[in-house]
DNA sequence: GGCAAGCAAATTGTTGACAGTTTACAATTA
DNA sequence: TAATTGTAAACTGTCAACAATTTGCTTGCC
């Protein structure tokens, strides 16, 4: 080997061709949002918990004060509501605000779709079609909560078409409150595959660039999640008057501690 | 004076007749947004500054605790961006991140309106009509940032309209936004009277329920504002090349301490 | 038995201190 | 002079302890 092959290079070009990534510390705050968000997926908390934050620092192994930080963001966001001396409780919906979140729902979809379509990109359309795949995919399990991640996802891109961060964010809202409640009730019960081939009628139509098609079938589509929801709350607020026995047996629920990262 | 006038009261009657105000502990979090928020109305904060804990702690003679709990909502709210291990920074505003919230808050309005309009209640009429005498009190004060506040209120109540929390929690966000811009640029400029003039003729077709008006007023009476921000981004990313002297040296700001409850 | 007062335990609110990282600047080298 | 390295100050991240409040239970009273 010729000891040319070991002279140092000329400056500046090793960093453009063997590029070093970044080495990220992610701070307890970040690890607790990211360790409860699929907790509150998976349905570990109920509604109207209050939770304990002593017993979950110490199950993550971390103080209470990253995770009061947490709780506060996760507080205004919605999905917790905090009570002066009393702490923080995960919240709950009645009908007219599960009402609410799919009508935005369908609301904001509809006018990213009235505002993108026409001129749909194919780097849009492609997206979509990505995004339905995964969901064709995820069907195979639909008691995951990933299953709904993905349909969620899906319509995410739909409103997306609309590139208005302000409507996304408020979609992203609401999409994250209906996982909460699905969570709440336990998952969805109805046929998978016919959300597997609403969602594709919705891609077709986009496709298509039938504006007016999608929306129908986007609104027949969030009526089979409302519906539910609905039937779930009904049936709830009767069985209300006779509470089930050992409904306020504690739960035993452990977290499992944050991976530090030093 | 008789004997009996001392005789006990029947139970629960004295407590509705003299119902006494509960005495409420505000936690420090909660002082501490109270305070922040008017800053930033004010344009205290100028965008992409970095908030030093502990010279606002300092100052307002608390700990760093619940100041960080307070930032980390701001951040959650998008007031505020956190970097990690570098702390809080105060967002900036691109020119599309502007229209996007501007365009927001034209549909969102727009929405609630068509929802609304048709069969307006005369308590909310009433509600309209008293916001806009606001507008028209603040009116003698322009250049208080309470004028633009009761501007926001004004269509924050046709907003409401709607009866649609997610959508009024978007529009409160991109409302927000817009003050924490107005902030930024200093003030608005341009003739105070025509805002109130514009929103008396919205005020007028909401009340002969002229939903088509109103919107198109809407869009006008925003287009005023939308353009005056434009117009600032425009000539500082002009300036951006020759960055005016003296612009970063530290301003000595200070802030009142937070009166404790207890 | 029902009810209020009074405690003790559990829980949240707040703080000050320490550890780890970033930043600014001086010293050094080519 | 410009780039690099070393170093100290400033700042953020995290923690453990203490203060204040709430909660649950027991006691005593009518």
């Amino acid at each position: 080997m010729a000891a040319e092959d070991f002279r140092p290079e000329e400056p500046g070009n090793r960093a453009e061709r063997h590029r070093v990534a970044p080495v990220v510390s992610v701070s307890l705050v970040d690890q607790v949002l990211a360790r409860l968000e699929p907790l509150f997926a998976a349905g570990a908390f109920r509604p109207g918990e209050r939770l304990n934050e002593a017993r979950l620092a110490a199950d993550m192994q971390i103080s209470r004060g990253p995770l009061r930080e947490a709780a506060r963001m996760l507080a205004q966001r919605g999905w917790l509501v905090a009570q002066a001396n009393r702490g923080f409780f995960v919240r709950s919906f009645d009908l007219s605000e599960v009402r609410e979140i799919y009508e935005a729902r369908r609301l904001l979809e509809t006018i990213a779709l009235d505002k993108a379509l026409p001129a749909l990109l194919e780097a849009d359309a492609e997206g979509l079609r990505s995004a339905f795949a995964v969901i064709e995919e995820r069907a195979a399990a639909p008691d995951d909560p990933a299953f709904i991640s993905a349909i969620m996802d899906f319509h995410r891109k739909i409103c997306a078409l609309g590139r208005n961060r302000v409507l996304l964010r408020a979609f992203d809202e609401a999409a994250h409150d209906t996982m909460l409640m699905i969570a709440f009730i336990g998952g969805v019960k109805a046929n998978p595959d016919e959300f597997v081939r609403r969602n594709r009628r919705i891609l077709d139509h986009l496709l298509t660039r039938d504006a007016e098609a999608a929306v129908q079938e986007i609104g027949g589509y969030l009526d089979i999640g409302l519906s539910e929801v609905e039937a779930f709350i009904a049936a709830q607020a009767e069985t209300a008057a006779k509470p089930t026995p050992g409904e306020s047996a504690p739960r035993a629920r452990r977290t499992a501690p944050v991976c530090r990262t030093r």
